[in-house]
DNA sequence: CACGTCACCTGCGTGC
DNA sequence: TGCACGCAGGTGACGT
């Protein structure tokens, strides 16, 4: 489910939470959520690790440990839960990491010093990784859009390089690292423009205008803590200043005329049929 | 290289 | 109620 800003919202509140806590166990309940390395290296190899940071990049959520990088993907139905205390697994609980936070001062009350982090993932689709090496795991995804790197000259050039659908190209991480679903469409509805207009035909006029707009859409995503959904509350609400998204027959914000649903690329797709024009 | 199809999974809403 | 079906914020492996 979650796309750049439900993850940049999850890691920003995981980050004070997390960071100088020690991994004392993993517990693995589904063997398939551990892609890298075996499930049994895995729950060797991150005993005694220190968790140095937590972080994004894409999609991926990115605990920075003492020697190596733990890098987890919730793709379509996962979450990630911290309870303090040691917890009974919850039901499509995948992985819970027993953590222990540091002693205070010698002489102060007894506090909580144990809590689990659970990843919990309905459809089993979610993966995490613990690698020295996360370059081979995220090497090969496009910039993030919210970087310095990601400028409407570069977009322009790179989308006159290919010859692609718009909605798909923004979809592959390759290309731009971040977008999903939902804020595809929402950007290609503010940019005005049809998710299967062809890349290489954009003006550079054009291409600045969906630079601009992905940018407003992510930043309005991350300042609403992401978009919550009946199954995954997470606090954001997002999902209740949609512009097409999930809203067929619906009005246009804009103009009015009733939100659209088409599918490309096996997505389900939303758009205006007055302010998108082909 | 671009695009279509299927696979990986579970759960929910809908219509018969 | 039971059951089939379609649908879900993602990605990767195929085939053409």
């Amino acid at each position: 489910m979650p796309e750049l800003p439900e993850v940049e919202t999850i890691a920003r509140s995981l980050r004070p939470e997390l960071v100088g806590l020690t991994i004392l166990e993993a517990d693995v309940f589904w063997p398939r959520t551990i892609a890298l390395p075996s499930v049994r290296r895995f729950k060797q190899e991150i005993r005694g690790q220190v968790i140095r940071e937590v972080g994004r990049r894409a999609k991926f959520l990115r605990l920075v440990l003492t020697d190596y990088e733990l890098l987890i993907h919730l793709r379509m139905s996962g979450d990630i839960v911290l309870k303090p205390g040691i917890v009974v697994p919850a039901k499509h609980d995948r992985l819970i990491l027993l953590l222990r936070a540091p002693r205070t001062r010698p002489h102060a009350l007894p506090a909580r010093r144990d809590f689990s982090l659970a990843f919990n993932d309905t459809r089993k689709f979610g993966r995490v990784w613990l690698t020295a090496n996360p370059e081979e795991i995220t090497g090969r995804l496009g910039p993030e859009p919210l970087s310095d790197d990601f400028t409407p000259q570069w977009l322009s050039a790179a989308l006159r390089n290919r010859h692609r659908q718009l909605k798909p190209l923004l979809l592959d991480q390759t290309f731009l690292a971040g977008l999903g679903n939902i804020y595809t469409d929402e950007s290609l509805h503010r940019a005005r423009l049809h998710p299967l207009a062809l890349s290489d035909s954009l003006s550079a006029r054009k291409a600045a205008r969906l630079h601009a707009a992905i940018r407003l859409t992510l930043e309005e995503g991350i300042r609403r803590n992401g978009a919550s959904f009946d199954w995954v509350y997470r606090g954001g609400d997002f999902q209740n200043y949609f512009r097409v998204y999930d809203r067929e027959g619906k009005p246009c914000p804009v103009c009015g005329t009733p939100i659209r649903r088409l599918v490309v690329g096996q997505r389900s797709t939303h758009i205006c049929p007055h302010c998108q024009k082909e």
